[in-house]
RNA sequence: GGGCGGUUAGCUCAGUGGGAGAGCGCCUGCCUUACAAGCAGGAGGACAGAGGUUCAAAUCCUCUACCGCCCACCA
């Protein structure tokens, strides 16, 4: 093997983007359905086309990255499937400021225009994401990259929609609905945010028609009264019983409404009487459907008042609010306000608040499409981890509502309904917009069809007078059949037979229900199946100081500027050692920091091997299996063993998708057991007399290497295929290598007990030349060993513990011969050290480390020798544990002694010194 | 209002019934030919508070406080 110099320093610029490449071009990353071995498949959720990468992208999929590569080097034929959302409401917006920048609106270039527009911009920018993932060395099959607006897509969708329709799913309704006075569309439920906002409770009289009092009621809207039709109050309220079925005054607009009496209210708040508005509040709306009241629009779909808000019309709405108020108190209608927080329901796109507004929108009856969700969950057949979710979903399908999916905006996947204006006379009209913009508007009770192509005409009557629904359908209404969708869905494809159900969907907290939920629907409704066999909710990144990160609020962090930095390798190493199951990660830069050190620490780890195997021919390498004929040392059989521990540890917790723990278990085994004392006990088996023994060690270091390597792949993809095309090695890719396998005959637990006792002997060894101040170089030792086979294994082992202990001249003595006087020295079950001190070494420090260990010793033998003096824990306890307990008395009665003989002759010593 | 998390070393967090741990930071000594992004050694914690269960509690139960999240039609 040629010598190959590697930096003493690991760059990630170097390698990143290279291999990257590399893999892309040798197909790596592609999935084949035709691919007999086990299937594996993910679906990622398709972030916005208008996105860029965050810190919950990046730790997404870095989650999904290391998934797919593990699961790739076990063998199976996997595919990760990306693609992007067209995301109407966002996509729209953007494209919208594009146009602004050019003076124009969307109005002036018209439907057909923008939407060209709209396809111009993701073609040019959009997915930039996709990309960045690339940085982030996602090995994603790129050749099947979705897009939620793709033509096979889109045609999923619109079947979809109609075979919802068919089956009565689907339904116009008019009811209140959150409309966004900005983005002028309506709004699902989920689509909305809640926060509180500090403001006033108006406390207002409505007088009766006969003159007297009347009720007061008290609000958060005054504006909304100008639209009320009744005032309700709770039947069994003894206030106000005597004024159930009278009427009063509604001030200001000075017309008579009913006082009703309904189970919604609430006594206890305000004074107990609610004032209704049934167009403007949901409540309201029930309310005055189980009335027969009427519904009075007195805000628009801008937020204006209406004509019907009489000589408020025109007003703004929040002005309006001012002038309600103003007049109330002059009519001395206003009795008081209060200071009061009212929730407010805002747009999760633009923030504007919320107007409930009647409208007629279309719906999807849920109720027939959750129950096969719940039933799937709750089997356990979809699993969700951490499990509490599947709980919380469970809850949310039990209560489900029904889902408005129709969106007023232009891009998207236009409702698929026509209709026949001739069938329907006047119920369909068009709206003009002040901004020019022409909206369909059909009746609730409007005949309509679904014609997923444009149909040629009326089916019923056969006129050629056909309008096409001006909506288009709830982004997450087409991200809802993401799984399937994309393999192939309606069609009948290879790829729908080999890789759905799909194996795990690793999702965010927040889209839960918004997403997770609704796949889970429509899967077992059009595909048969259920989407995925697991969900795995990841942490949210939070900031230091525990709060969201937000771009707005300037507490976001870019991951691509942390690849900058770090490189991709240490950020996800550094995210993923940080994400727990079902905790939420307060963002440490440390840990990057970390993460960047050990790949460092690799890098070198490897550039030693690579020095020491370089200059000359290494024996043909056994197999791991054939590793343990060779006459191996204790310390090979041990990393041997441990190695196998670590296999062990992170498969299982990557099966158990404790992504934390299992690279914990990669970095201290290459940490503190291969670095730490393998290698630097491999430098003395290297540079001893005995060549064969120098010769296994070697190939030890080149095999454990090799295994680390690939076990630490899907976690630091880049460094370790660069060091691994350094390394003797089978195959082109460490990506397309097999992943470690435990092989249980080289789990050795002797030689780990053992290398224990022996690694504790060298660490109290090192203390006590550290903690006496001698100089780093060797000095003499005196063993005290308490019998044969204790000798026997330090020497056996001296070639290395001399060594790592910096240790010369080794005595062995008996247990029962004298100490040395002059000396420093630490007591182990089984041995004692002595290192003679030279006169420049200070007594008095020993005294006092010595008293140090004593009183450490008396404190915890005092503990155990209570709990062994406590019947009751001698009569409960399980006899394994007393056991323990009674050895470790013995063993510290036994250095507690030493440690006071050791004192009082250092004692002695004190006025010599 | 309902539900779910969290509170352990200066910081970020492991530890879920029997001897308080990691990384960073801090202190001491080392440029020991893999690595100063390193090596060796060390200091530092009444495990949020109160009660209970148990021979034994950071760990299980109850309550309280504080922080965070989700859901909800109290105007």
């Amino acid at each position: 093997m040629p010598k190959v110099l590697l930096p003493k320093a690991y760059n990630p610029k170097d390698v990143e983007a290279k291999w990257y490449e590399r893999w892309e071009r040798a197909g790596y990353f592609y999935a084949d359905a035709d691919d007999k071995r086990t299937p594996y498949c993910i679906t990622i959720p398709p972030p916005n086309v208008t996105g860029s990468l965050h810190m919950g992208h990046a730790l997404n999929h870095t989650i999904h990255d290391i998934v797919v590569r593990w699961q790739r080097m076990l063998g199976k034929n996997v595919l990760c499937l990306p693609g992007t959302d067209h995301a109407g409401i966002a996509t729209q917006v953007v494209v919208e400021k594009e146009l602004a920048k050019e003076g124009k609106t969307r109005h002036q270039l018209g439907r057909d225009e923008f939407l060209k527009r709209v396809w111009e911009w993701k073609e040019q920018y959009g997915g930039v994401i996709l990309s960045q993932l690339r940085k982030l060395g996602c090995s994603y099959d790129w050749r099947r990259e979705r897009f939620t607006m793709d033509d096979n897509y889109a045609k999923a969708v619109l079947m979809t929609f109609a075979q919802l329709a068919s089956e009565g799913l689907i339904y116009r309704g008019h009811r209140v609905i959150n409309w966004c006075p900005r983005c002028l569309t309506a709004l699902s439920d989920l689509e909305v945010e809640h926060e509180t906002h500090p403001s006033k409770l108006w406390f207002i009289r409505y007088p009766a028609s006969d003159g007297s009092y009347g009720i007061a009621v008290a609000t958060t809207r005054p504006e909304t009264m100008l639209g009320d039709t009744a005032v309700a109050v709770h039947p069994s309220d003894e206030r106000y019983k005597h004024l159930i079925g009278s009427t009063v005054i509604l001030p200001l607009m000075w017309r008579p409404i009913p006082i009703i009496a309904d189970d919604r209210v609430d006594p206890s708040f305000g004074t107990g009487a609610v004032k209704v508005t049934p167009a403007h509040d949901a409540t309201d709306f029930e309310i005055g459907e189980r009335h027969g009241l009427d519904k009075v629009m007195v805000i628009d779909e801008f937020g204006r008042m209406t004509e019907q808000a009489g000589k408020f019309a025109g007003m703004d709405r929040y002005e309006c609010r001012k002038a309600v108020v103003e007049e109330l108190d002059r009519e001395g209608l206003l009795i008081r306000t209060e200071e009061y927080e009212v929730p407010l329901a805002l747009c999760y796109r633009c923030g504007t608040a919320i107007e409930p507004l009647l409208s007629v929108q279309w719906f999807v009856h849920m109720k027939p499409l959750a129950e096969p969700a719940i039933e799937v969950i709750r089997s356990g057949k979809i699993k969700y981890v951490p499990e509490r979710f599947a709980r919380m979903t469970i809850e949310w399908l039990e209560n489900i509502r029904d889902w408005c999916i129709s969106r007023q905006i232009w891009w998207g996947h236009r409702i698929p309904v026509w209709y026949c204006r001739d069938c329907n006379g006047d119920r369909v009209r068009e709206w003009h917009l002040p901004t020019g913009e022409v909206r369909i508007r059909a009746d609730v009770d409007a005949e309509w069809f679904v014609a997923i192509e444009p149909p040629g005409c009326c089916p019923k009557c056969g006129s050629k007078n056909i309008i096409q629904d001006s909506d288009v359908l709830d982004t997450w209404f087409s991200s809802a059949i993401w799984p399937h969708a994309t393999l192939g869905w309606p069609d009948r494809t290879r790829e729908l037979d080999v890789f759905y159900p799909t194996d795990l969907m690793i999702t965010a907290r927040d889209i839960l229900y918004l997403w997770v939920a609704r796949m889970i629907m429509t899967g077992l409704k059009f595909a048969n199946d259920i989407p995925f066999r697991t969900v795995y909710v990841h942490p949210t990144i939070l900031t230091r100081e525990g709060k969201r990160m937000s771009k707005s609020l300037g507490t976001g962090i870019d991951p691509l500027d942390l690849i900058e930095r770090y490189g991709a390798d240490a950020l996800r190493f550094g995210l993923i050692i940080q994400c727990e199951l079902g905790q939420d990660i307060r963002f440490s830069e440390e840990r990057l920091d970390m993460a960047r050190d050990f790949a460092n620490k690799v890098w070198n780890a490897t550039r030693f091997v690579l020095m020491n195997i370089s200059d000359e021919a290494l024996p043909q390498l056994p197999a791991m299996p054939e590793l343990k004929r060779l006459p191996l040392t204790l310390p090979d059989r041990w990393i041997l063993s441990r190695l196998q521990r670590a296999i062990s540890s992170v498969n299982r917790h990557l099966e158990e998708c404790e992504f934390d723990r299992a690279a914990k278990a990669v970095y201290d085994f290459v940490w503190d057991e291969f670095c730490d004392w393998y290698i630097e006990i491999s430098k003395c088996a290297i540079s001893g007399a005995d060549s064969e023994r120098g010769m296994i060690a070697k190939a030890i270091l080149c095999k454990v290497l090799d295994c680390a390597l690939r076990l630490l792949h899907p976690f630091m993809p880049f460094v370790t295929e660069e060091l691994w095309q350094h390394l003797p090695h089978e195959g082109e890719s460490i990506m397309v290598s097999p992943f470690p396998k435990v092989d249980e005959g080289l789990i050795d637990v002797e030689a780990e007990v053992k290398m224990d006792w022996l690694t504790e002997l060298v660490s109290a060894i090192r203390n006590i030349k550290s903690e006496m101040g001698f100089p780093r170089t060797p000095c003499d030792a005196l063993l005290f060993v308490s019998d044969e086979s204790a000798k026997q294994l330090i020497e056996d082992n001296l070639w290395w513990i001399a060594s790592l202990a910096q240790l010369k001249g080794i005595e062995f003595h008996g247990i029962e011969e004298a100490r040395p006087k002059l000396a420093a020295s630490i007591a182990l079950r089984g041995v004692e050290v002595y290192v003679p001190l030279s006169g420049v070494v200070d007594v008095n420090k020993e005294v006092e480390r010595v008293s140090k260990q004593l009183a450490k010793v008396m404190s915890e033998l005092e503990r155990v020798t209570h709990r062994l003096q406590n019947e009751r824990f001698l009569q409960n306890a399980p006899s394994d544990v007393i056991e323990a307990e009674r050895a470790r008395e013995a063993n510290l009665r036994e250095q507690l002694e030493r440690l006071k003989s050791r004192l009082d002759m250092l004692k002695e010593l004190q006025p010599l010194a």
